[in-house]
DNA sequence: TTTCCGATGTATCGCGGCGATACAACGCTC
DNA sequence: GAGCGTTGTATCGCCGCGATACATCGGAAA
């Protein structure tokens, strides 16, 4: 079942754009993402790797002579690219809203590939979002209150502070599920006014 | 130098209160910090192992009518408890405030333990991490300024409330070392006004 | 001019965290 | 008396991360 791996995802999506080198692809995802999420040169060559040997992606050393005699090598760099496993595979993944899109680190990557999916599965990914989070509030809150003696000020005031971040995550998602409604609304020729579920 | 590793410290902590089995800490720590922050047995175990092998806590499985069971209960359990060594460790620890504290995980674990520190340990820690946020609030914007035209929408968007997220926690930092400097103020004998900085 | 520094670029190693899983005895209800 | 959830210990494989090594290039300082 391929257990849909973040990273290589985020890397799909990336090279669908364009070929780029692994310096590339490490340079924009700390740029994109991060850097709230880092991404180091130990997860990423072994994932490129596997996503070779996987034919998702071919690499492209078309510049790089013969390494042990630097007699007249040119610099060794490795472009990706996507093979047609590659591209199918990616919209494959971006037409799914499984369970495994609400985790926190999946899900900002699924968020910022939001522009290659359609409105349906955004929608669904958002609420999904939110209805995992919302679980997260209410486990957090009871457990809380069972034990809520036994804390000293400063654990409780760190729970407090978790808590309101969740709340505040809800929010967001909440005005973005809005959003999409009403552009959905907007830009949708023939459903007009009437399903508005 | 021991690299001082977050989970230990944390186990450090709780320990200090009582002698516990890894259930137990497993559900404690999970509860305090988590379900932000969740802990595994894959981590539990090991690392239990590893704080016997340095003589900071000693496993005591002397598993008849003990304290807290009525009745002679022969489960096998492990109870474990601090050192000397461990003891001593812990102390070190808590009054040193290096840069390892401003950290994304080690900050929430310190802070859980700020009842335990002197009010000078708490404020140091305090503004190293608002300092480490407020350079990461730099890079970002930086980062952003420069590639901004090539971002679509979606992925501007998380960077907006990646951003943001960020800059609540420094409001968030900031109350509380307004808090702990007002309290210092209450309670200190001798300072009384003068170096208000 | 040479020298040195920082960015670009690929790659690996060890440590440790995590999810899954296994096993086992207990207390509880039906 | 069988099932089931909780307490409890333990390991395995996968993989992410930080550190590190190595190589080439452009440009600024010496």
């Amino acid at each position: 079942m391929a257990k849909t791996d973040v990273l290589s995802l985020a890397i799909l999506g990336m090279l669908a754009e364009q070929p780029l080198h692994g310096y590339q692809i490490r340079k924009r995802l700390s740029g994109e993402l991060g850097p709230f999420r880092a991404l180091s040169y130990g997860s990423l060559y072994p994932c490129l790797k596997r996503m070779v040997a996987s034919g998702y992606i071919a690499a492209d050393d078309s510049n790089s002579t013969d390494v042990t005699r630097p007699g007249g090598s040119k610099r060794s760099r490795i472009a990706y690219q996507l093979t047609d496993a590659g591209t199918d595979r990616l919209a494959r993944e971006l037409a799914s809203s499984g369970a495994s899109s609400w985790d926190d680190e999946a899900f900002d990557v699924r968020f910022s590939l939001f522009g290659k999916t359609d409105s349906e599965t955004r929608l669904r990914i958002l609420e999904g979002r939110r209805t995992r989070l919302a679980e997260r509030l209410e486990d957090v809150a009871e457990g809380l209150a069972r034990q809520r003696d036994r804390l000293d000020a400063y654990t409780a005031e760190l729970q407090r502070h978790g808590l309101e971040r969740v709340e505040r995550e809800v929010e967001w998602l909440d005005k973005l599920i809005e959003d999409e409604r009403s552009a959905t609304r907007g830009t949708d020729h023939h459903t007009a006014s009437a399903g508005d579920k």
